[in-house]
DNA sequence: ACAAAAGTGTTGAGCGTACACCCATGG
DNA sequence: CCATGGGTGTACGCTCAACACTTTTGT
């Protein structure tokens, strides 16, 4: 089948963002390019938008070609639209980059695929991996996104399992500004804080220590936001 | 000229929510459509992307079209972009949003075009204003944008000339957030937070009462933020 | 002199940081 | 018993909302 138009032809992609805190670091999930251009090159889980398909629906099916994690436990926001007219030198692309946040990094499907898709910690993607097209400046955009929302969100509750401590939840929060936090200020502000998280009466024995009592995510929009000042000030 | 794909086509659009203070009231500037769909609603000022335009380029050259605003005093920011497959009923569009905040309202170009653009109230277009395809919820999104943007960044700056007063700042911050603030306290604030605001030395008389001196924007993150809580609590 | 708007002083309440301390478990 | 991590108590310091008050103009 070929289409046609009378004005100038732009494809649509979406690239998705993966996040998630493995072994006390943010890591993203990529693939490895099969084909031209950038072949070889790591990049961002991503491809074309269908005839007939919503951008979010692309986004989450890309993502589940990659991982076998059940919709429900995902999490997916816009990010922002990428058009540079040079960005796929093969031809003009606009893609549409989302974020996803995983929890415990599951193991990708697939490993035998050569478009196998991988962990690999943010810190060395954007250092040493030299990722496709402008997939790093979409990183990077990913990455400060969830940042900032740990503040006014409960997006960090999107890292961790649906029961969780808040010692669980107050490492999230660690490795993503990487700085330790004062383990007993930051169990009152969390638990303080009105509808963020939620007790659910049950409690859960770390290797050594007292056990913990496991948590429930709550509403989204955090008031007031745990602010990065107030909880990694001076030290 | 007739373009071919093998891929179903899609268009790339760029819409314009563009904000300014008016009449102590935030309006949008909008658009008469002069054609099919929705012909005769009203709609963000838009089009398609050129076939090797930047889609910010894109989006400056549509408010140029409809506005005598020099591209300095512009502030462009993108907004989301937005892809239901049906949000065009003639064919698949997805469109990039961006938001604009300009001083004053200045009056649109061409005021005898059919197409002519006008300032409307952002509270009656979204009330009784009945905007073509998904522009309610562009404009809707694009407010939010500006309004919480308000505490975190200088964009109220946008809202005012080069150089202002500290009075017109907390015009904006009374407008977008629609409440009183204290002139006192707002103004130890703002001239408080650390580059926010630079003096320039020079005053300004109003009608009545004391000169006020005149500011210019300083830098663009704010910290610690403006929070409205802060500004605007019980009253 | 008065009204009006700009801008400063002041104070009590509340929040948050730092750190001491108690609790509950495994070895 | 000790070590370890979970969780609470507490006090000092800082911010800031409220509002009184001073400054500088036009009429």
């Amino acid at each position: 089948v070929v289409y046609t138009s009378e004005y100038p032809i732009v494809y649509v992609a979406v690239d998705v963002v993966v996040l998630t805190v493995r072994d006390r670091m943010l890591q993203a999930l990529v693939v490895e390019r099969g084909g031209e251009p950038y072949l070889g090159r790591l990049a961002l889980p991503g491809g074309f938008v269908g005839p007939d398909e919503d951008l979010e629906r692309a986004a989450v099916r890309e993502l589940k070609e990659e991982t076998d994690v059940s919709t429900g436990s995902v999490r997916l926001e816009q990010l922002a639209s990428y058009g540079a007219p040079d960005r796929d030198p093969r031809q003009r692309v606009v893609s549409v980059a989302w974020l996803a946040v995983l929890p415990h990094g599951p193991e990708p499907k697939g490993g035998s695929d050569a478009a196998a898709a991988h962990w690999h910690p943010v810190d060395w993607l954007s250092r040493r991996g030299r990722l496709a097209f402008d997939h790093r400046r979409i990183l990077r955009d990913g990455v400060d996104r969830a940042r900032s929302k740990l503040e006014y969100t409960d997006i960090a509750t999107a890292f961790v399992d649906p029961e969780f401590t808040i010692a669980e939840l107050r490492e999230v929060y660690e490795v993503m500004w990487a700085e330790p936090l004062d383990p007993g200020n930051f169990h009152r502000k969390v638990t303080g804080t009105d509808g963020f998280v939620v007790r659910t009466g049950r409690f859960r024995r770390p290797a050594r220590g007292r056990p913990a009592e496991l948590f429930r995510a709550g509403r989204e929009q955090l008031s007031p936001p745990l602010t990065r000042r107030s909880l990694a000030p001076g030290r």
